[in-house]
DNA sequence: TCTGGGGTCCTAGGACCC
DNA sequence: TCTGGGGTCCTAGGACCC
């Protein structure tokens, strides 16, 4: 135990601002100043925005609008195709950057990540750290980043948004209800619109109102998570940060949507095949195995199933992914057009592991 | 011309075992 | 004669996030 466990804990939750458009930017100094839009197969009809820069936001660009649209707001918007390579490694220069600080840094996805800076505390201002950490991504980077500063991380995550872009936001414990609580509901991390919608029905439209509920009866009416919501709300979170977290990938999987609804049988085959391989690629990336194949069919109307088979020995060959995936095709489809397909790799496993068990599973035979 | 693609976590029902 | 209870695994769907 340190000595710091009593005092509480320094939190920085550090977020990056229009993250995959600042990036196209470093790469192409053109861009500077310029509405840019990075929207998946720009070509294609059905492609959305992914990221929109602060001068296109000015227009109305958001993030998950269609091309067309984003088009018609922003007649000179500059839209590129995202290059996940190129992201990839300014992300890994980013966490390299916040490595320096602690080994206590949990990326949460590519462009966010927790550090737990309560070693560098008293010794070192938090406030000031969060401004030599930020300058730096801005001067060895060139990205603007925004940083939150709490006792927690799901604090930490609410100060990083109220602050964009390139802010600093310290949050207390004891500002709660002047910084926290009037905030509606909606822009509480993990309530989406079912649940803000649900919580209206309670006459709940503030974080504050949340707070201020009973415990017992969102226990009872949202279960695990009605709990969970109340304390946030109230200001209370004690996960810690996990620089594993990340490592343990859970699945891995590819889905693409086509570019017309289709109901030809062999096309769906060939996109099946296509998908295999980008599974493979991935899974040989991540060094890791699977015995679960789910396939997922989105249909013209956007109602999803997914279909899964777990089989005997664990696969990670586009072969092996592709027949399976084939006959959950076959079995599942029911002919309708359809929108898009997907396939994911469920509960993977290093593949080393999986050898021993392999290795376990033979050895009974000998 | 509506609405991508990558994930995680939770719930719930049925099978199966003891 | 008409029906237990606990535990785990598998599968499907939903909510949420970036």
């Amino acid at each position: 135990m340190t000595n710091n466990n009593w005092r509480g804990k320094v939190i920085f939750h550090v977020d990056m601002n229009s993250f995959y458009a600042s990036v196209e930017r470093v790469h192409d100094p053109s861009l500077e100043g310029k509405p840019v839009a990075i929207a998946g197969n720009p070509k294609e009809r059905r492609g959305i925005v992914v990221t929109a820069s602060y001068e296109a936001r000015a227009y109305g660009v958001k993030t998950t609008m269609p091309v067309w649209e984003a088009r018609k707001k922003c007649p000179s918007l500059i839209i590129r195709p995202p290059d996940f390579d190129k992201y990839r490694a300014a992300s890994g220069e980013m966490f390299q950057l916040l490595e320096e600080y602690t080994s206590l840094v949990e990326p949460v996805s590519i462009d966010e990540g927790y550090m737990d800076v309560t070693a560098y505390y008293p010794k070192k201002n938090p406030a000031k750290l969060a401004e030599e950490i930020q300058s730096r991504i801005k001067h060895e980077l060139g990205l603007s980043c925004s940083i939150g500063v709490a006792p927690n991380k799901f604090l930490a995550k609410m100060a990083s948004d109220m602050k964009k872009p390139m802010g600093i936001t310290i949050l207390r414990k004891r500002q709660l209800d002047t910084m926290l609580w009037p905030l509606p509901i909606r822009e509480m991390h993990g309530i989406g619109q079912k649940t803000a919608d649900k919580l209206k029905l309670l006459d709940i439209h503030t974080i504050g109102d949340l707070a201020a509920f009973s415990e017992a009866e969102l226990s009872a009416r949202f279960g695990i998570k009605g709990k969970k919501l109340y304390q946030r709300a109230n200001g209370i979170d004690y996960r810690p940060v996990d620089p594993e977290s990340a490592k343990e990938v859970k699945s891995v999987g590819s889905s693409t949507t086509l570019s017309t609804d289709t109901t030809n049988r062999a096309e769906l085959l060939q996109v099946i095949e296509f998908l295999s391989h980008k599974v493979e690629g991935r899974l040989k990336r991540k060094d890791v195995c699977s015995k679960t194949i789910q396939l997922m069919i989105r249909y013209r109307d956007r109602k999803t199933i997914t279909r899964s088979k777990q089989v005997l020995n664990p696969m990670f060959s586009a072969d092996d992914i592709e027949q399976q995936a084939k006959q959950l095709l076959e079995r599942y489809w029911n002919g309708e057009p359809v929108r898009l397909l997907g396939i994911t790799a469920l509960h993977v496993t290093p593949i080393h592991e999986a050898y021993q068990q392999l290795s376990l599973f033979s050895h009974e035979y000998e």
